[in-house]
DNA sequence: CGATGAACTCAACGCTAGATGAAATCATGC
DNA sequence: GCATGATTTCATCTAGCGTTGAGTTCATCG
């Protein structure tokens, strides 16, 4: 053992092994169980080198989700072609990213999503910007209907995610990406452009409630928790902390 | 301040007490963020006292999550009237369980297997033996397809779940259950007995491999990480855990 | 060659977590 | 009315976390 400590010799990509390091840790764990030691070890680095390059725990996940995926300029794109295979297009999209190396941020994103707070804000509201506000009401005739429609398709890419990269549930997990384009595509369709039915639902949950109020008293008993706070987290670290 | 230590004077009702608080916990939190410690807080009491009672947090959790619901028993129910209507006889029912508060079994479970091994694991067994071992096969014709249509139900479910009772995405987040049987029954039908397309999507995918192998190749580099072991928690602490 | 600064590690602080064993208090059958 | 056992808390152990500041090694520019 003649040196451990100090500068290394040779090789000068040490940063972008941490980088890697990290996310794929995050990627695997989520934000809170991932630890910075565990990224460190993992990179072959003392943890206090990733806090030398990174800063806090928190700067570190949000640069490693920097996606390399610019929304407004690829949208177009899928949008490209009217309405009448839109669908398809999404689901076809939504799998080259999440099948690219790009898609660990994803993961690592929804994973943390769960049971973090801020991070849960920071899906939310890409979703809501994202989608709501620049593809849907492109697409519908109803602008009134696009927020509902919104988050049915979120709901059928949020379950896709999950089932094919988190929980890995097979065989969709596995399944040949133009084998779940055609069985997702036409249900994500029909949640853009299709008949959701709801002016019926609507009425006939008007009468229903008439009838069984005792039936919906009982089922509102979900509490409005998960309201713990945690607020922005204000920066710290200056130092060598942000770059790239 | 007279005494501290020692047994409570009047209530007997401390066990149940502790269970309800753990059961909160663990829905707002999931497994990992949750702490004993919390919970003992959250129920008034000492932290030895939850180990007195459950053991280890895991004996803790799995006690919660005996959910008061026999699938065997409740699923002929949902089966009942042929596979014309299941598509919106399902989402029903989910959504019967979900918003009553057995749903708070179900918000904790899915928020723990995000970022939980063997809480995965559960999901994921409960959903292929429940799912694809009982349900799907007595509605297909083709009994090779019935994996398939299962995770894909299991998607749609999936991301419901997450959008509505995790993210709280609106509007689906607070939209009326017939609101949402109406928009996402029709999808669900699609999945137990529609035409998936697979038929040509696997034709398709063939006749592409062959062209744009490169693609492909870029996309393969997804890792198959996520193998961090954790094996089947061994048994701890007998002692008065487990009862009920 | 010598100085400056970047890259890197050590050792430690403060904190929180799950878990444990012993002690204190109460209810109750004999 | 006292012994037994269930209930409840205290004090403590170990382990891991994020973070920090000081110190060590190296590259490079003058």
């Amino acid at each position: 053992m003649a040196r451990r400590t100090g500068r290394r010799p040779g090789n000068p990509d040490t940063r972008e092994s941490i980088l890697t390091a990290a996310r794929e840790t995050f990627a695997e764990r989520g934000f809170e169980a991932a630890s910075i030691r565990g990224i460190a070890t993992s990179a072959g680095v003392d943890p206090a080198l990733v806090h030398h390059y990174f800063g806090t725990k928190e700067q570190l996940f949000k640069t490693c989700m920097n996606f390399p995926i610019d929304p407004a300029e690829v949208l177009p794109q899928v949008l490209a072609g009217g309405a009448e295979e839109i669908g398809e297009r999404l689901v076809r999209f939504f799998l080259r990213i999440w099948d690219s190396p790009a898609g660990a941020a994803g993961v690592a994103l929804l994973r943390s999503a769960v049971s973090n707070d801020w991070t849960a804000r920071l899906l939310r509201e890409f979703v809501t910007t994202q989608m709501i506000r620049h593809v849907l009401p492109k697409l519908t005739t109803e602008p009134a209907e696009s927020p509902l429609r919104a988050s049915l398709v979120a709901s059928q890419m949020a379950g896709l995610a999950m089932v094919r990269y988190v929980l890995k549930l097979e065989p969709l997990a596995s399944a040949a990406p133009e084998v779940v384009v055609a069985a997702i595509g036409p249900n994500v369709q029909r949640y853009v452009t299709g008949d959701l039915g709801t002016a019926a639902a609507t009425a006939a949950t008007e009468k229903a409630a008439a009838i069984a109020t005792t039936e919906k008293a009982a089922a509102a008993t979900g509490k409005t928790a998960a309201t713990a706070a945690t607020g922005a987290p204000g920066e710290k670290r200056e130092k060598t902390a942000q770059r790239e």
